[in-house]
DNA sequence: GTGACATATAAGTCTGACTTTTTGGTTCCG
DNA sequence: CGGAACCAAAAAGTCAGACTTATATGTCAC
């Protein structure tokens, strides 16, 4: 999905990372940096840089005659896209799909509001093409093909608002629909009431209908939740 | 607000971040590692770590025979924290300050939502508390007061809606608030609609009364959003 | 027990030498 | 004139070693 492991000392974040998002180290646990650079069999200025980066992430808190303390979980920069990416790839992942999908439902309907006013001309084409994609798609086990234009749709919705807040979670949904139909549920073809709504909610953008893009996009999330038996009934 | 620069290194960031992001290098410039060390007379293992850092925000791209270059906003990681503070405190402020408040206005209604159903009793007291120390402050200039009281409200509604993502944010809604109080608009008393709309949200969450708590705190984001002039009547 | 002091420890910093990748120009041939 | 192959320089990347600094902890006197 993204660059893997420039240079070595990404390589040693690609298993340094996912290690202590895993819990593996857990929260307290003490690292020393010239032990971690023999370990890894690298220098330790490249082992410094790499946990200069852990600590960016507030994974890590490094202080001097202590050692390199891992963070408990409630500190970590969990909006950070390796962050989202190493826990997704270990053992949080249904709890971290969860409040993903959970953030997309607070998020989505506004986003598809706001594109409503301020979506171009340009968008409004993709958006409807994203649509047409899915409907063809969306019988006879086309779920790759399908994949595709969903996740295209939501990305322009989410640049089309115009906020660029929204815009930079067009990878967190990219990832939480790959995972939905690569790991999760997801073994027919999606739910014919799920496409419409997708075309309606085109259609409700490419007329300016701020309203009635919320409201229908508060429906494709909800049943998103659903999915995950999120939402008591 | 945050510990300033741990470090060498940190204190680096603390004058090479702000710089990239109010746009001081443009994006596609490029600097070099030994040129910068050399001005800001530190080693280069220092830079490098700052570096990596920026790198890690996706503020720069490291690319050998080329040097450091600086990538294009719509790429940095704007849920970084320290980006946050970086851009609320440079030029960006006025946008950075409304693209938050969009966020917010998403966010906390369904996280006031979420809250009515999984605060805890203490939960629920805390927010009690906050909303009468709110209402306590509220006349009389007594704006520190009030701000200290608003942001915990604000903060233990999203800790309490038991989503990790929601409860992160606590920081930039922290920041948000103190921006609004300190250098924005807000010279007199808080709106009394406000004061009362929060009383009300912690009565209904403490009563446990999801909708209501959503609805009530959706008016008080309109309000915030109606404060930067963004929304058309 | 409390405070001052000594000590060991691990991060932090600096320097210099070396390696590797990549760009951009140069040359040579078709 | 155009393209392919090649070469050289530039900048990041890597490593090793020596030194500095902060600080947690143990010790000792009172």
């Amino acid at each position: 999905m993204t660059t893997p492991g420039r240079g070595l000392h990404g390589r040693v974040l690609d298993s340094l990372g996912p290690a202590i998002t895993a819990g593996e180290y857990p929260p307290g646990s003490v690292l020393r940096t010239d032990e971690l650079a023999k370990d890894f069999e690298v220098s330790r200025s490249v082992m410094r840089e790499a946990v200069r980066v852990l600590e960016s992430m507030h994974l890590v808190e490094s202080r001097r005659r202590v050692g390199v303390t891992v963070r408990p979980k409630s500190e970590w920069n969990v909006y950070d896209p390796q962050v989202i990416r190493w826990r997704l790839a270990g053992a949080d992942r249904p709890q971290q799909l969860r409040s993903l999908t959970v953030l997309r439902s607070a998020i989505e309907p506004i986003a598809a509001g706001l594109a409503a006013k301020f979506a171009t001309a340009e968008q409004c084409a993709e958006l409807t093409e994203c649509a047409i994609g899915m409907v063809a798609n969306s019988r006879g086990h086309k779920l790759e093909a399908y994949l595709v234009h969903d996740v295209a749709f939501h990305r322009v919705i989410l640049a089309a608002s115009g906020n660029e807040m929204f815009a930079r979670l067009g990878d967190v949904v990219t990832e939480v629909l790959a995972g939905r139909t690569h790991h999760e549920v997801m073994f027919e073809d999606p739910d014919p009431a799920a496409v419409t709504l997708h075309v309606q909610v085109a259609e409700a953008v490419r007329e300016g209908d701020a309203l009635r893009a919320e409201t229908l996009t508060r429906e494709i999330t909800v049943g998103a939740l659903q999915e995950l038996d999120i939402l008591a009934p």
